[in-house]
Formats: structure tokens, sequence, C-alpha cells
RNA sequence: GCGCCCAUAGCUCAGCUGGAUAGAGCAUCGGACUUCUAAUCCGACGGUCGCAGGUUCGAAUCCUGCUGGGCGCGCCA
């Protein structure tokens, strides 16, 4: 099958019966062939004879009759029908689907190719600042950035995990000259237990002692001078903040480690070479004391050229600097194919305006791709942004311990699991219920954060698909002999299983190709209610024949590997018992 | 003022890049457990796809305008 995409295998058939028909080249993808809507009476349609027609002067009907005429693909279809304007309906054979059901048993990857082009991707995502608490604001770029890796190493990329850490710039002056003047020392700096009071502290005796914010000042210069006493504390703070977020990245399950880490100071020694060749390549402009590059396109309120500020008029870099010298380094040093940007929506702006540089600069080309992937808001029930009732910042490691909690009341007293067991399936049930509420709607969309829905049983949620799979194993552990290497397609709700279980690559594949991770979780959601019609509708370990038997303990192992390899790839776990 | 994003059932969301009668879940109502995990399943009810034009065989989807909301727009990152 190509691909492993059912659609474009049909398509690909279509492009051949058009081009033996009138000698018209078209690819499989242009044959338009998806999935027909339910209850229409085919399993897919081709819809390409409508918008065909014109270019070859024949009427849809007419071009759809000579692609029927001259289809090769008994194997998969039964005779296929033309319908309304032009639609082709396909019915995929029982013996097709039966046979294809087969050659899963035993693919690790489920029908999944491995890509045929692979690249090396960098995936910018979490960035938390160092001395500060990670909070709201960092759990959909750190759910969505690990799932992206998943997505992209399982298609067989490799990948590049990078955590932008906030580890440099103006507020390590105050940090650390506060740091002095309390006393600690770069080894007890390390143990710091309260970094965000620490770091408020810090913070208001710079707005209210001009002393004090002075000396921040002098200290910010000393740090990128490389004054070794100060790089020394700073790295007392950066090692502690790092402590912190392992915690957070241990709790939630994603696969960031320190070795991830590559913070704004990564970037320190190649700002000066990064200036030179912008400069160099003409591109910058001093503008009111600061050097700055003008992407063309962009504007201010003032409708007045729009800078990225490579140089400040004190000398300083900005955050501007540190992207351009960041896209530099990856396509230049590292060789990059893309990279991928996983940053909050409000963003947008600037880093269109840092890939518009990266291509003045060559950086940028059709060989080194950036993408910016920006993501929607976390929304409290009032619709505005997620705050604590008292209109504070939402702590994530609250939001970790409040799911794992709350988790663990709905799995309360049920079925036989001890102790040690309920709290790892409320571990898993929690978090998986706050990645999937991240997953499972439009990246780019603001979403209503509300524990009683994500935790729910039923409708599109984690804990839906997890009861699914458990209940699948359940079922497996009760047979008293092992699943055969047979598929038989008979009842309609088998049918409708086998269907959704061979989408699974093309489901997979309009994931990555989007970087939409709510479609891969629709997805499992239909395989997970198809699943459970099954299973009301088709006994399984009191199938009236050994054969049948076999055959719906084979589909119902299928359905588990389908559901624990696509919430894997979530970065979400599916315990074996619930 | 300029730019980006959003508006689909009472609520929360899908809608596969222009296809057929716009789909799920929740809520409401009605059914199904001496049967493999009922944390489930089956059915019913529910729509002026924000409004108005346009493009064409065909629009929730593309274009223009408007209304209502969110965000961004020079030395923080």
């Amino acid at each position: 099958m190509l691909h492993g995409d059912i659609g474009l295998e049909l398509g690909q058939r279509v492009a051949g019966a058009l081009k033996a028909a009138l000698d018209v080249e078209i690819t499989p993808e242009q044959a338009i062939v998806r999935p027909s809507a339910p209850g229409r009476g085919a399993d897919y349609q081709c819809n390409a004879a409508m918008s065909l027609g014109k270019q070859v002067g024949k009427s849809p009907r007419e071009l759809a009759q000579l692609i029927v005429d001259h289809l090769d693909a008994a194997d998969i279809v039964t005779t296929p029908e033309i319908a309304g304007p032009g639609f082709i309906n396909f019915t995929l054979t029982e013996s097709w689907l039966a046979a294809e059901a087969r050659t899963l048993l035993s693919d690790d990857r489920l029908g999944v190719p491995a890509t045929d082009d692979p690249g090396r991707y960098v995936i910018d995502y979490s960035s938390p600042n160092v001395a500060k608490e990670m909070h709201i604001g960092h759990v959909r770029t750190t759910v969505i950035g690990d799932c992206f890796v998943r997505l992209l190493e399982f298609a067989g990329h490799e990948v590049i995990r990078r955590n932008h850490l906030g580890d440099w710039g103006t507020p390590f002056g105050m940090l650390i000259e506060h740091l002095l003047d309390e006393g600690w020392t770069a080894e007890s700096a390390s143990s710091i237990a309260d970094l965000d009071g620490f770091y408020k502290a810090a913070r208001v005796k710079f707005d209210s002692e001009p002393e004090f914010a002075e000396r921040a000042r002098a200290r910010v210069v000393k740090l990128q001078g490389g004054d070794e006493q100060t790089l020394t504390l700073w790295r007392g703070l950066v090692a502690e903040s790092e402590k912190h977020f392992a915690e957070i990245y241990r709790l939630l399950g994603v696969k960031l480690t320190k070795e991830d880490s590559i913070g704004e100071s990564f970037y320190n020694p190649f700002l000066a070479d990064t200036v030179e060749e912008l400069t160099a390549k003409g591109l910058t402009k001093i503008s009111d004391g600061a050097l700055c590059v003008f992407p063309p396109g962009f504007v201010n309120r003032e409708k007045e050229p729009l800078p990225i500020i490579v140089r400040k008029s004190d000398g300083g870099a900005t955050y501007g600097t540190t992207d351009l010298a960041g896209v530099r380094y990856w396509t230049q040093e590292r060789k990059v194919t893309d990279l991928l940007y996983v940053v909050g929506l409000p963003q947008q702006q600037h880093f269109q305006m840092v890939f518009a540089v990266g291509e003045q600069a060559g950086w940028l080309d059709g060989d080194h791709r950036a993408r910016y992937l920006g993501f929607g808001s976390i929304l409290g029930s009032d619709g505005k942004m997620f705050r604590t009732r008292a209109g504070g910042t939402v702590k994530f490691i609250d939001v970790l311990t409040e799911a794992v909690d709350r988790a663990a009341e709905v799995v309360r007293g049920r079925a036989e699991l001890d102790a040690q067991e309920q709290a790892e399936v409320a571990r898993a049930v929690g978090i998986g219920a706050v990645k999937y509420a991240d997953l499972s709607t439009d990246r780019e969309k603001d979403y209503v954060f509300d524990w009683d829905k994500m935790l729910a049983t039923e409708g599109n949620t984690s804990v839906y698909l997890q009861y699914a799979n458990a209940r699948i194993l359940s079922v497996l552990r009760k047979a008293e002999r092992e699943p055969g290497d047979e598929i038989l397609v008979e009842q309609a709700a088998e049918r409708a299983l086998v269907l959704k279980l061979l989408q699974f690559p093309a489901a997979l594949a309009g994931s990555v190709e989007t970087y939409a991770p709510h479609k891969l979780c629709g997805y499992l959601y239909e395989t997970a209610t198809a699943f459970s019609s099954f299973y009301e509708n088709c006994p399984i370990l009191k199938a009236d024949t050994e054969e049948r038997q076999a055959s719906r303990l084979a589909l119902a192992r299928l359905t588990s590997r389908t559901l624990v390899l696509g919430l894997s790839l979530l970065g979400i776990d599916a315990p074996t018992r619930l």
C-alpha cells in the first residue's frame, strides 16, 4: 500500500486509470481520494472528476465513468459507483481488509513507513527561565514540543531537543548581586529552595533601591565580560534551577534532560560574529543609536520599517540577536535541515522577522527550513488567561500535583489495585489528562482548562483511551489462548474496527505533516469507540468458533497496540490495569 | 492606526486545505448489565456555520467589507 495510506493507494490506481484512458498524468494526491462520511454507503470517495473534467474537456460524470472503466483495483474494492455530480464511491472488499489487517499483526510499526527523506530537526521548546519557577505558560510548549519530538523520531528523523533556557541577560546582574548581598556562595547557591521568592526579592530591591540597581547593571557587564567570580555564581543559579526543571520534566514524563539545555548563554560566543556577518552582508543599519536589521514587509504603527535590534545603543544584545545567532549556528555549524520553534502565538511576528532576516542572510533556504509552531493560550472558565483564584500565576508543579490528586480520586476503589498500583495509575491518568487536554484541540487555538472535562471518563479524553486499552488487556489476559494470525471480517462493527486500524498510518502522517497532534488524538478516540462498539457486538472470549475467537483476540491485540503506540507518541502512558 | 488570530448545536470542540444531507462528546430524554472491566454501548432531541456581498458546477472552508472578542506593534525576553 502506498505509504500505508488507503486513500493514496486508491489515488494511485485512479491516476493509473486516467493515464490509461486519456494519457493524463496526475499524482495520487491529486486524485483526491478521501474517506467518505459515515452513512454514505462507501468507504472512500474520489473527488477529482469534477475539477479535472474541465481541464480534459469532458463532463465530470463522463470522466468518472472513464476512470471507473479503466480502473485496475479489483484487488481492493468492489465495482465503484458514480454518484451525484461525479463522485466515485469505493467500497473495500472484506478479503482485502482482512489481508491488510493480517500484515499488521507482525508489523512493529503498524503499517507506518519510515520517512524516505530523513532530516535533522532541532526543536526549540519548553524554555523556562533560570531562577524562576515554571508556570502554566510553560505547559503547552513543553507538552506539544515533546509530542513533536516523539512524532518526528518515530517518522525516522534525527531530532535534537533544544531547551532554550532563559539563562542570560539583564536579570542576572540583579540576581547575582542579590546573591552576594544575602551571603550565598557559589557552592551554597545551588541549594536555594525558593528560587521564585529569591527572584521576586531581587526584583523588589532592583525597583526600589537605585544603588542596588546600579550595582546590578554593573554586574551584568561583569557577567558578559566573563568575570570568573560572577560566572561561578551564575553557574550555581543555573544548576539549582535545572534541578527544579528536571523534577517537573520527570513528573511530567517528557524527554527533556539537562543535556538538552542549550540556553541563551550558549550563543554568547557567536553573537559578535553574527552581527558582523549581517553587517558584512549589508543588512544592518544604525537607527536611534541601535544597530538594526529591517526585514522587508514589516512596519510599525507609524508605517515605518520595523526592526530587529541586534545591538542595543548600550552595546548589549537582544533576544533577536540570540535567535539570529541560533539560526546561523544550527544551519551553518550543525547542518540541521529543519528548525522548529514551539513558542506561544504572541511571538509569531518576531519569528517571522527572524526567519525573513535568516533568508536575507542566506542561512535559511530550501535545504534549511525554519518553521514557527505557535500555540494558543490556556484560559480559565471565565475565558481569560488561566490564573489562580487570587489572580496569581498558576505554578506548573501545582497543575501536575493537582492532576495526580484528582486522578487518584477518580481511580480510588477502582478494580483490584494495591496502593502502589493505584499511585502509578493515578499518575498516568492525571498527567495523561493534562497532556491530552493540551494536545487534543487545535494547537493554534486557545482552550479552556477544565479539570472535570479533562478527567471525564466519557468523551475524547485520555482516560477513555486508557480505559479502552485496559479493558482489551484484561480480555487478552483472560483468554486461554494466544491471538490468531488470521483476521475475519464479518460483522459490521468488526469491519469498522479493521478499517479504522488500517487508517492509522494516514492519520499519523496527517498529524505529523501539519504538526497537529489533535488529529492523532481524534483518530485514537475514533479507534477506541470503534473498539467499544466491536466489544459490545462481537463476543471475543465467548465467540462461537475457534477461528472467530482467534481472529477477535488478534483484533483486540492490534487495537491495544495501536492505542498504546498512539498514546506513547503523545507522551502518555497506558496502564495495563485501570 | 497597522498586522496576526478567533467566531460552527445550550456547553466544550472536530470538520482531513473547495465536495454529497456540517460531525463528536457533555447536558437533556429514552433504552441495554445472571454475559469478556457498564469508567461501556444503542437511540432521540439539538444548526441562519457572527453578518452582508463575491468567486463557481459546489463555500463552514477561498476573496472583500462589516460586527464582536483576543494578541502583537524599537532597545524586556
